[in-house]
DNA sequence: CTGAAAGCGCTTACAG
DNA sequence: CTGAAAGCGCTTACAG
């Protein structure tokens, strides 16, 4: 069943059941009606391959969602769809492997859907640096900071990770904290990671402490890699009292392993997560956590490109602050 | 860029790109290198619209997966497209959410992509009862019996969720406890849910109980839901000693309500979850469980849509056990 | 082994 | 307000 039929059924042309299809001003209302009665009646599904192929400009903002079993991301993206929801434009979300090119896809997608514009919940620097330049509708980079990438339709909205992994940091310190581990991503790999501990550090630092002497443990983003990361870390130094651990699902596996190390949280050893997602308050401790502001970021992603896109707003970058949540996983030493 | 110019480039037709495009065999080797050497200085992706909408039929099977925070998918999604990668189809992984028809959305795909087979990873039988019939494809249900739908190309892959929910009551039975909860999903709309509990009826029988007596508080699938269950209904019944909750993720928030109403677990009451995903190994107690094989979920769906396109096997309604997967959160009265 | 031509199911100026 | 025709970027018989 193609648009052909529904038009014979009809009686009327191809173009004015295409009309009716897309919400056209200039048909008659009860021709209209009539079309519409007959699409309902045959379930008639017009075929997005031949519309997005024909179609010079689509009426999506594209939300590319990196890493589908990321909690922090599932609220954020529920969060932005609701937003889109509400200004009338349609939203096609895709989510992408962790290790997939973000910049890449949305090359991909952009020509195939012709979106008004993109979201990219997550993304890494360096590939949009190598492929974004042939995008040229508004988008907005969710989770890192583009500032300095050399886009004019690329704006961002993200956590100041520099002043948050300080703000990890001190707060520890402020709880009377002297022996600090941290529990980190790929400070290689990950822009986050990165910006965090360099906030650590600096936090070290004022607190009189020795750069290079950081106890410090690179795990990946998941419970067990986190255990291990505890394990290894709590093994060679025991006389630790904290760990910062930079996701709340890292924090969550430290908890673990240091209860099957016969160390009480917070008694012997206090860990304060990161994110704040709703998880780490069903934890037992609940997770004490740096929580980034999800409907902020969710809220001014919108309204940043909606803004591109309606009004030509230039491309801008947001950086907001992090709070800390309290729990039961940390206690003043 | 298109075929057509990537053709002018090589100083071919277009017909020659596309053979080489899509591993014809029939283009002279010299020739097709050219072309890939072309396309790939020029970084040029074909346009999929354009490519479903002419090809007759694709090479790819379709991974339908219902609703997108749902850990225990995951992981069986992630088994599902290494064992199909293995097999030299491609993967087309949609996300659904919870409340879609993923039938009306699996007609549509159907149409745009052609798919050689699809998997539906989740799925209601109503919804595949009312609008199956327009797919012509081999498919399979993983996570629900189809058996009673009158479809001769939709097999499917299913635990016995009966006999499940029975080991559960059976189980807490032999560790001698005799008052016993159930947080259960909406037995109305949910299949297993419901089958679950009609098992978990027949083992209260089994144990000389009345059974309209069961001890029952309806949650849907989230940690807040199950938390606010576990706390009405042990506010209604403080004698209780033992909870069976449908998934683990409520069973966490099972815990959550108990620890907050002073109760400890397993002391107090034993909590035994259902599913048997990895975090349940990181919450503290470790949550007993009665584990999915998942690994055998995806292995069979796989196998079964395999033999069903390459040897045109019969549908066929394979169903597995469940296994207790020990923990902390039970013990013996 | 390669090319010219038809056509997939839509949308979009253009004409009326 | 409506229809006829062109064309989006591919694949696929058909012919050579």
């Amino acid at each position: 069943m193609t648009i052909k039929d529904i038009a014979k059924l009809a009686g009327v042309s191809v173009s004015t059941v295409s009309r009716a299809l897309n919400g056209h001003p200039d048909i008659k209302s009860e021709t209209k009606e009539k079309i519409h009665r007959i699409i309902a009646e045959n379930n008639f599904i017009p075929n997005s391959n031949a519309k997005n192929l024909k179609q010079t400009a689509g009426k999506s903002i594209l939300l590319l969602i990196k890493g589908n079993s990321n909690m922090f991301f599932s609220v954020i993206s529920e969060q932005i769809q609701k937003r889109i929801d509400k200004t009338g434009f349609a939203v096609s979300v895709h989510y992408l492997d962790e290790q997939a090119d973000e910049a890449v896809a949305a090359v991909r997608l952009s020509r195939e859907q012709k979106p008004v514009g993109i979201i990219f919940l997550g993304g890494n620097l360096k590939n949009l640096q190598n492929s974004f330049g042939e995008i040229t509708v508004p988008c907005v980079l969710s989770t890192a900071n583009a500032k300095e990438l050399p886009f004019a339709n690329l704006s961002s909205v993200s956590i100041n990770d520099f002043e948050a992994g300080k703000k990890a940091a001190d707060f520890l310190f402020d709880m009377g904290h002297e022996k600090i581990g941290i529990i980190s991503g790929d400070i290689e790999t990950s822009n986050p990671s990165q910006l965090r501990y360099a906030g650590i550090k600096e936090s070290f630092m004022r607190h009189g402490k020795n750069v290079n002497e950081i106890i410090h443990e690179k795990s990946s983003y998941t419970l067990n890699s986190a255990y291990e990361a505890a394990t290894a870390l709590v093994q060679r130094n025991s006389d630790i009292t904290a760990i910062f651990a930079m996701s709340d699902i890292m924090a969550m596996g430290t908890i673990r392993a240091l209860t099957d190390m016969g160390k009480h949280v917070p008694e012997d050893v206090s860990v304060l997560g990161f994110d704040g997602i709703e998880l780490s308050d069903y934890c037992c401790p609940r997770i004490a956590t740096i929580a980034q502001p999800s409907q902020q970021i969710a809220d001014l992603s919108v309204r940043l490109i909606i803004d591109m896109i309606e009004h030509n707003a230039l491309a801008s970058h947001v950086q907001l602050k992090v709070s800390y949540k309290s729990g039961e996983s940390i206690c003043h030493i």
